[in-house]
RNA sequence: GCCGGUAUCGUCUAGGGGUCAGGACACGUGGUUCUCAGCCACGGGACCGGGGUUCGAAUCCCCGUACCGGUACCA
């Protein structure tokens, strides 16, 4: 079983498309086939070695890795199209050779002029085949006289059905009635897509084609060119469309589309894939949340849905937050870096320091949806200030009220060691409720603002061990971190002197 | 216009001639926690419409409707 993903590099890698390449992946790893990368860059306008780096960069991320193609090499090579343009020109002359394709040299404005003509009759807007009897020495001097032509292909004169057995939708059939004469070879010698894909489908002896259903009416011609080269076409599966809320193709103003978008928003790549493989098809059982190899285990072509389906963002944030759960703690320290240097907060950190974000990194990612989140939820280690938390009225107003909470807790702080644990927080908590007489949410909460500068966030009995051991921290690549007793008296000074 | 495809809760889906039409996300209510998030429990919510076949249709057939794709010297 031989499958392949073939991206046009023309931009990022789109959801949608990344969704298709998976599948081509779970079949292949599950069925112990070999999957290929083909780049397909015969648009030459379009087309960027960027995003092919992109688009590569991107598939590695997500893990879907291949071992022959770009960058991997092959025996069916090269699998760059444009790289391949001499085996392209060579079986186009040998299907004008045959007569099973010509040269046209009509214009595109009379091309155009046809079809307004066949759409006013209510016809096909097929190439007429203006140029279907052209004789050959004829094309062959305006050719020499420097004229333009394109190679089409001859489809079979006589009306016919084309009938093939889709993988994922069954039977589809299409009258050859419909279908114009396609053009092979454009006029700059860059072959077309429909011409290309079928030259390597064959040639690097694809079995299996997974692609989007929006080529399922370029099968037919497709079809039609395997048989003139008498080879033996690969089977064909059609996968729905990926659509947006509004059920209109996933686009830009749905918001991210491209996997380098969610990745950068902090998007685990196992986040991604699952989803992605939850789309369109169902692993069973009622289970969705499973590691890939096991979707690969179960992947079916035939259990593919046939219809669109719609991305679901909120889905995918539940997905990510278990996988977030999940994720060892040194890799998501790892992961977070960028979003705490990005916040200013961590510029060379060492090994003493990553030690210490595993720890609240690993704290904070229990409850985020993505990593992007992870320094909202730590600021209250690396950005506090007492007057700026001061300055918000509810904030303000609970110190008011709890101000015998929060002197009882900066006296007690003198006294006190560095809170390194729960139990010596929690045995501190005891002194400021014998002292203050307060307890349960009118104890904790007031502690709470006082030593983050936040009304919410994480568990007292983590955060504030967290604060203590940061403060521990030997000059680094971090910012400082301002100790409970330091937090306690300034916030109570603050508090004393706005009074 | 023509050709092709598709249709189960808001969304992703399971199922499929007789089921209380199942699960997940989201949503609502309650519980738990100093708080947010989470977690737990409970709850509301679907077979596109019309014909036909059948004892019986959401399921099979036909028609319609809606949506998606194609109709390129784009892929």
């Amino acid at each position: 079983m031989r499958l392949r993903f073939a991206p046009s590099p023309t931009g990022q890698l789109h959801v949608g498309n990344a969704r298709t390449a998976l599948f081509n992946w779970l079949l292949a790893k599950g069925q112990g086939g070999t999957f290929i990368l083909r780049i397909e860059d015969t648009d030459l306008e379009r087309s960027s070695r960027e995003s092919e780096r992109a688009i590569l960069e991107d598939l590695r991320w997500m893990g879907l890795d291949w071992t022959e193609g770009v960058e991997a090499g092959g025996d069916h090579g090269p699998y760059r199209q444009t790289e391949r343009l001499h085996i392209y020109r060579a079986h186009a002359v040998e299907l004008l050779s045959r007569g099973a394709a010509y040269q046209c040299f009509c214009s595109t404005e009379q091309l155009e002029a046809d079809r307004q003509a066949a759409l006013a009759a209510g016809r096909p807007p097929a190439y007429v085949g203006r140029c279907r009897d052209v004789p050959r020495d004829e094309a062959r001097r305006r050719i020499e006289n420097g004229e333009k032509a394109v190679i089409r292909f001859r489809v079979p004169d006589g009306p016919r059905d084309i009938v093939f057995n889709d993988l994922v939708r069954g039977e589809v059939r299409f009258s050859t009635e419909v279908i114009g004469d396609p053009v092979l070879v454009r006029s700059d010698g860059v072959p077309a897509y429909n011409y290309a894909v079928v030259i390597d489908d064959a040639l690097m002896q694809i079995t299996h084609v997974i692609r989007g259903e929006d080529h399922i009416s370029n099968t037919p011609r497709q079809l039609l060119l395997y048989e003139a080269f008498g080879w033996k076409p690969p089977a064909f599966a059609h996968v729905s469309l990926v659509m947006g809320p509004d059920h209109s193709p996933l686009s830009k103003r749905h918001g991210a589309t491209s996997v380098a978008e969610f990745r950068a928003r902090g998007f685990l790549p196992e986040a991604l894939t699952n989803y992605l493989a939850l789309i369109g098809w169902s692993p069973g059982e009622d289970q969705e949340l499973l590691p890939v190899d096991e979707l690969a285990a179960r992947f079916r072509l035939e259990d593919v849905g046939h219809s669109a389906g719609v991305f679901d963002v909120e889905k995918l944030a539940w997905v990510n937050r278990h996988y977030l759960k999940a994720a060892a703690p040194d890799r998501l320290a790892r992961l977070a870096v960028p979003y705490l240097k990005g916040a200013g907060w961590v510029s060379d950190p060492s090994s003493g320091d990553m030690s210490y974000l595993e720890t609240v990194v690993s704290v904070a990612a229990q409850s985020v949806d993505r990593l992007e989140q992870i320094p909202a939820r730590l600021a209250f280690l690396f950005d506090y200030s007492a007057a700026r938390a001061l300055e918000r009225p509810s904030i303000a107003q609970e110190a008011r009220d709890a101000a015998s909470v929060i002197e009882a807790t900066a006296r007690e702080l003198e006294a006190s060691p560095p809170l390194l644990d729960r139990d010596t927080f929690r045995a501190l908590a005891k002194k400021v409720q014998l002292a203050s007489g307060a307890k349960g949410k009118a104890l904790f909460h007031p502690i709470r603002i006082a030593l983050t500068g936040e009304a919410d966030g994480i568990e007292l009995d983590i955060a504030v061990p967290a604060i203590e051991r940061g403060a521990l921290l030997a000059r680094s690549g971090i910012v400082p971190i301002l100790s409970a007793r330091q937090r306690a008296t300034e916030f109570a000074g603050a508090l004393a002197g706005r009074a």
